[in-house]
DNA sequence: ATGTCAATATACTATTGA
C-alpha cells in the first residue's frame, strides 16, 4: 500500500490544461501539488472528471497554488501564518486521509529577485514564517509532507554551475541557510536523501539560450519529509518528459512515493 | 548584457514577473 504524491509549476494552469490532463492520465498520482497558476479561475470540473478533488487559491496574474486528490482531502487554511499583511496566493494546507491522516502542504516560495529589494527581504520573511510552522509541526502526531517550488537551490550539485547563479536569490547564503536550518530540524529532502551524489537532476529549466537541450538547470522544486514520515519514503523521481513537450512550463512535475 | 514565455493594460505593442 503506497501513495504517490507529484508536485509541478505549471506556470499558468490556463495556458498547459492540456499538459496538465496528460501528466494526470500518464502517471496516476495520487495527489497533485500546482503551483502558479496565475489567474483566478481553476478548472476544478475538468479535474473532478479525472477523479480528482481540488481546493486552490487564485490571484489575479501571479502566483496561486492547488492540490488535486483522489483521495478525501480537507482543506486547513491557505494562508502561511505570521502575517497580516501578506496577500500572496503561494500556500494551501490540507489533511488527506491516506486513509490514515496525511499533512498535505503545498507552497510556491517567493522568488526574491532581484537580491537586495523588498521583495529578496519579502522572501527571508516568507521562509522565517515557514520554519516558525515547520517546527510547531514537527513534533505533532499527523506526519507532514510539504512540496512544491521552493524557488532554493540548496547546494552546489542542485545547479549547473555555481558561477552562473551566484548573483540569484534562488543561491544566496541567506536563502540556502534557511533550508538548511530546515533540514537540520529533522526535515527530510526526498530526493536527495536517495540520491545523496546525483548531479545534473534539475527540476527546472530557462526557457532560453536552449537550457533544457544543454541541461543548464536547476533544482528547485521539492519535498520536505516530517521526522515521523521520512521512514516512509520509498521513491522519488523528476519526470522529465512534461518539460520536453510543445510549449511546456519551466518546470517539470517531481514525483515522491510514500508506504 | 543577453535570452523566452505568460498575463495584462498601455491593447496588432509595452511592461512586469519569472
Amino acid at each position: 500500500m503506497s501513495i504517490v504524491i507529484a508536485t509541478w509549476n505549471v506556470n499558468s494552469i490556463r495556458a498547459r490544461m492540456a499538459h496538465a490532463l496528460a501528466f494526470l492520465e500518464a502517471r496516476q498520482p495520487d495527489v497533485l501539488l500546482l503551483q502558479e497558476l496565475k489567474g483566478l479561475e481553476f478548472p476544478a470540473l475538468e479535474f473532478e472528471a479525472l477523479g480528482y478533488h481540488s481546493v486552490a487559491i487564485g490571484q489575479k496574474s501571479y502566483n496561486g497554488v492547488a492540490i488535486l486528490s483522489k483521495l478525501p482531502i480537507e482543506m486547513v487554511t491557505n494562508k502561511l501564518a505570521g502575517s497580516d499583511e501578506d496577500t500572496h496566493a503561494r500556500y494551501i494546507e490540507t489533511i488527506i486521509d491516506t486513509p490514515t491522516k496525511l499533512r498535505v502542504v503545498c507552497i510556491y516560495l517567493p522568488n526574491g529577485n532581484p537580491v537586495g529589494t523588498d521583495k529578496f527581504l519579502y522572501k527571508l520573511q516568507w521562509m522565517e514564517r515557514l520554519i516558525v510552522q515547520m517546527a510547531a509541526w514537527k513534533n505533532d502526531p499527523i506526519p507532514t509532507i510539504i512540496g512544491g517550488d521552493f524557488n532554493v537551490i540548496p547546494e552546489d550539485i542542485d545547479c549547473d554551475k555555481p558561477a552562473n547563479w551566484l548573483r540569484d536569490a534562488l543561491f544566496q547564503p541567506e536563502t540556502r541557510d534557511r533550508y538548511r536550518a530546515m533540514l537540520a530540524m529533522g526535515w527530510t529532502d526526498a530526493f536527495r536523501a536517495l540520491y545523496p551524489d546525483t548531479r545534473d537532476a534539475f527540476t527546472f529549466w530557462d526557457y532560453f539560450r536552449q537550457a533544457f537541450e544543454r541541461n543548464r538547470g536547476i533544482r528547485i522544486d521539492h519535498f520536505l519529509l516530517s521526522p515521523a514520515l521520512a521512514p516512509r519514503l520509498q521513491a522519488c523521481e523528476i519526470d522529465k518528459t512534461p518539460r520536453a513537450q510543445e510549449k511546456p512550463s519551466d518546470h517539470t512535475p517531481v514525483l515522491v512515493t510514500l508506504n
